[in-house]
This record gives C-alpha cells, structure tokens and sequence, in this order.
DNA sequence: TTGAAAGCGGTACCAA
DNA sequence: TTGGTACCGCTTTCAA
C-alpha cells in the first residue's frame, strides 16, 4: 500500500491540534471555525492526505458501496445491466463494485461470502441457474442486508427482484413461431428447477396448449451453463442428428443461442428458412452469426436502473426487514432482426 | 448492515476465552490447542460468525483486492478482458473488484480515488483517452500503489502496459486496405495526444507512405467518445455529406464503427462494396451492422490475463517502487469477417 | 497455550 | 470552538 503514510494524526501533530479536529476539519463540521478548517485542509491537501476507507467504514458502519455479482460480463445484456445500475448508483452518490463469477456457483459463493463480510450497504444479484447459493443469500437478508435479484429471479425466497415477465416472454415468442408455421420447437436452456429458463418454458407450454399441440420432452433440451463451449456444441451437435424432427430452436440465452445457431450451420442447415431461431436478450454474440433470428429485448439497462432504485429503498428502510417484497417486471418486446438487410421489426409488447 | 451482530468477542464470553485467542484460533493459528481451535470454530459456525475486512484490513494493512477501472464493460472487448483478469486472479487467490466510467473522465477520477481510499492492492486500469487523471495515477504509484495499463497505455508516464501493438496493428490494417485498391481511407477515432488511436493513426501514416499516398489531414475524423450517440452520428453524417471522397473507414474501437457503419447504410451506401469498414477489437456490436468488415483481433482474454499477471509481480517486490516498467505486447490478428457468409478469414498476425 | 494491552485510522460524545 | 477519550472489529506483540 501507500508509503505515503499521512492520517489524520500527522496532520493533527505538524499544527497542533487534536486529531477529532481534523476529522470534523476534514468533513466541514459546522463546529470548526473557518479558520482552522482552511488551515487543516490546505496542509491535507500540500500532504496529499487521502482517507483511509477501511477505518472509515469500520467505525461509521456504513461504507456507501453496493455490490454487484454477475455471472458474466462478456455479453452485452450484463454489461447493459451494469450500465443502469451504474447510471441509478451515481444518482444516489453510492459506490458500485461488480464482481463475476462466470457462471461457477462456487465461484458465485466466494463473491457473496467476500462482499457481504467487506460491509457492502446492499447487494445487485444475477445469480447462477440452480440456487446453490440460496441458503447463504437468504442468511444474509435476514440479518438485514438489503438484496435484490435482478434478471434471474429467485421463487423459493421472499425476495426483491426485478426481471423479465419470463412466462409471458416465453408465451409471447413461442406463440410467434407457432403463428409461423412451425410446430417442431426446441427449447434449449439450462431448464433445471426454479430458474428463468423454466419460467420461460413455462410459457412455451402455454402457448403450445394454446395452439393445440401437445408439448413433447424431447424437444426440451436440457443444458447447463458451467459445461464448456466444446461440450455445449457436441450436445447440440448430437441433438441434430438424433432422428428427432424439429423445424425451430427458441434458446434461453444469447450465448446458447450463438452455439446452437453455429452448430446448425456447420450442419448445413438454412436459417431461417430451414430452421428458425429464437433468443431471449438481444445479445450482441448472436449477430456473429450472421442469420435473421428472433428476440426477446429486454431492456437491460432499464432493468439495472430499476433494480438499483429498489434497493434503494430497501437499504433506507434498514429495520423494516420483514417488509412485503416486491416482484417487478420490466417491460420488454419481441423483435425480428435481419441484420443482412439492416432489418429490425418491432413485433409485439410484452 | 447485519443485525447479526457477532464479531470475535461475542464467541470470546460466550466461551470464556480472550478475543486474542478467538482470533488466532480462527485463523488456525500454530499456538492455541486443537481442543480449543475445534470448540471455537464450532461456535462461530453456530453462530454465523464473518469476519469483519474493513476491520482486518485496517490493520493487517493489506485487503488482498486489485481493483479494475473499465470504461465501459457492454462492450466484448472490455468484457472478455475482464474475463481474463478475473481467470488470472482466482489463481493467485486475489479477489477482484471492477469499477466501470462510461468513458467519462471526472468518474474515472472518482474510481481512482474511491478504490486506493478503499486500500486495494493494486489497480488495473483501460484508462479514459485524454490523460485526465495521470496526475493521479502517478502519485499513487509514486507512494507504491502497482498500477498495469491495460489496453490503452500511457505514454506520458514511465508505467507498467499490457496492449497491443498498436502502431502495427494501424500499419497492418491500413496496408490490407491499400492492398485492396483503397485510397482514401478515412481514420476515424480519439485521436487526442497520446492515446492508443493516436498510436493507431501512426501506423495509418507508415502505410500510406510506404504506398506513396500522401497524409490527408481532412481524412483524420476526430471524435470524442464522451459525447453522445447521436451527436456522434451527427458529426459522422456530416463527414459523409460533405465534398470530401472517400472509399473506406477505419474506426479506432467497435463502437465507432457501429455507429460509422450505421449512418452509412442509413445514408445508402454499400458495405464493403461501396466502401470498406475496418475496426480494431473484433467488437461483437459491429455484428449487429450485418455487414462484412476488417477487424484486429486483440485477444482481449490474453490481454486481461497477462495484465494480471504483470500486476502480481510489481505486488509482490513493494520495496521497489523505481524497477524498470515492462510494455508488454500482446499478439493479436488481422481477420476478415464475412457474417452472412459465415466467413471468418484469417489474414495477418499481428 | 492463553490473554492483556496497544493500536490500525477514523469518528463521536461530552467536557472544557 | 476545541480536544480527550472511548471505541469500531480485528491482529499482534509480549508476558503470564
């Protein structure tokens, strides 16, 4: 760390005064006179004093910083969350600190562990499919810190979240390609309990209903995100040249929907003509494929922005622990893009 | 914070032992019996004991955090850079804070102060263009704070980098285009007084001399990534609308040339066939243009890792603050995307 | 093997 | 308006 080691005892010592004077010097404390107060800070300043934060925060219980936890940064829907989080944070003058996990629960544990034991006032969380960290997130809110989910909610606790309607998303896509002549849909997610990708299968079901077909499990293709890309490619891989038919694939993530989309083509299959293909996130990673595709855009940024303003609210309200929690949904829409022809068509609310 | 408010001396009474041996035995110190360690490590699970870092950093004066300053993380380039940062760290058991500035100067400041304040032990930074906040970032490394340039170095100051070689990779790009019967190439980019694009623009020069074509001042489009999209479309539609001819642009990062890309479909023309697009950082937001382009491929996971890696050694010898800084370049390649195609040629290292 | 005491860098209360 | 003192939670001598 810093030689440069000037605290506010240094400063206190070299004119004589006490170091609760400093402090209150340092902070404008209306009890300093004037003169003293210029006198200490112009001497911080030639000494280049800087605050040691750790103290600070130790003895105000407080540190003004927020933590946030995502599994990736490399995909541009996380990254837009970051960015309204970020937006939303600096409004409120709070402190954000992110941290990634690559989609390792274990990983994502430490993170928890680390954040939370470095005094945070409040935790953003996109947790890793399949609830591993549960336990460790609810012992927390219910020591009182303030945590809200954001884009991959949480059913089994009563928390805050702000996220996708999933249901009504996976509903909304799936009845457009059913509209469209196709009836063989594969979902691809890591559809294991509780997650988002369920929810929106969930909406894949209703909307197969709907329509009248009968939905069928081997089209639900079950993947996992911690395997690595290889593996995710040979599954698909053998997915296609199992005798199962299928005219379409709607993918959980931007991600999936990239290997699924490569793997098709090396194939030689056609899309969308042969094959439609569908994604929830408007992720950027999907465009290297260079194919028209179907999307959920949901407003990653707006997400962010609206989650860091709950927890807000939840980190004013310190004692209320037990407060009802609040399920928002932002607004997203269904999109067709082309992006050869420099196509992007609105198609629906949702 | 935590209502749960256990610390070391709440197990000390209940046990009726001293908080020293608490801690030490927590720590699974040599020098207190296994029958006591085992009783206190029970108790403090029981009772959900975290240790405090704010106060244990405070006074081992180490937090064991390297912070990372980005500028923008929706971005591929930043994001896999972050990745491998963070691939890097876990190996050496540091844990990882990233800060993010939306490519604005002032919050980068902020960042920088926030994050020594909070004592980290390190700092990697993808600095904002402009030098802002050298000042800053020398006296802290003056008083022994390791900082690594990542991406973007800094000439200004005798400092760690980890980047690519940018004069080459200008050079390089600006030679294929030549190749390829471009003439006026127009280099859009930062290009304020030693920043990466200025470096960039170097290579522009070297090639267009060595092809006989004489420097155009005019084809120099300076832009400032701290204005906002639409004004920066502005400025680029302008360029086009005004009498100067042009055959193909070479953007300095990704989202430029989305945005150059943009205005230029919007405008009518072809891509590449009218004109050629370049860029630097194989940006998946360039994808979204549907078009095919030139890019440099940076190997951002490698440039993150390396960055770290350097960091950790400049960590690990604090005493010597005045050791010869390294430069250190990472490879990166010149690749010929053709999305619609699914065409992703290699063409030169790098 | 254990513990008392000092202190990391600050803040806050209360007395002067 | 100032300063003494206690303390935030933890670690680290050094003595018992």
């Amino acid at each position: 760390m810093t030689l440069n080691k000037v605290t506010i005892k240094t400063i206190a010592k070299k004119i004589n005064v006490s170091p609760a004077t400093v402090s209150k010097a340092l902070r404008d404390s209306h009890d300093i006179s004037d003169q003293t107060k210029l006198k200490i800070k112009n001497l911080a300043k030639k000494l280049g004093y800087k605050p040691n934060l750790m103290a600070r925060n130790l003895v105000s219980k407080k540190s003004n910083i927020i933590g946030v936890i995502v599994p990736d940064i490399s995909t541009s829907f996380f990254g837009l969350t970051v960015r309204g989080i970020n937006y939303a944070a600096r409004k409120h003058n709070y402190e954000v600190i992110i941290l990634v996990n690559d989609e390792d629960h274990k990983v994502e544990r430490k993170n928890i562990e680390f954040i939370s034991n470095l005094q945070v006032d409040g935790i953003l969380i996109d947790s890793v499919p399949g609830n591993h960290n549960l336990d460790l997130l609810e012992e927390l809110s219910e020591n009182g810190m303030p945590i809200v989910f954001v884009d991959r909610k949480c059913k089994k606790i009563n928390a805050d979240s702000v996220t996708t309607d999933d249901i009504k998303a996976g509903y909304t896509i799936t009845k457009y390609f059913l509209k469209n002549n196709k009836s063989k849909i594969v979902f691809v997610g890591d559809v294991d309990l509780l997650t988002v990708a369920n929810d929106r299968v969930k909406g894949y079901k209703k909307a197969l209903k709907e329509f009248g077909i009968k939905f069928d499990k081997e089209l639900l293709l079950k993947i996992n995100y911690e395997i690595d890309e290889e593996q995710l490619k040979e599954k698909i891989r053998s997915f296609i040249h199992s005798k199962k038919e299928f005219d379409s694939f709607i993918c959980a993530g931007g991600v999936i929907a990239y290997l699924v989309g490569l793997v098709l083509l090396e194939e030689g299959f056609a899309i969308p003509d042969g094959v439609l293909l569908g994604e929830f996130g408007d992720n950027n990673i999907v465009y290297r494929l260079g194919v028209p595709f179907i999307t959920v855009d949901q407003s990653p940024i707006s997400i962010g922005a609206t989650a860091f303003d709950l927890l807000v609210t939840r980190m004013k309200d310190v004692r209320n622990t037990n407060a009802k929690r609040k399920q928002i949904y932002v607004k997203s829409k269904l999109v067709s893009h082309h992006p050869a022809k420099h196509e992007h068509l609105f198609i629906e609310h949702i």
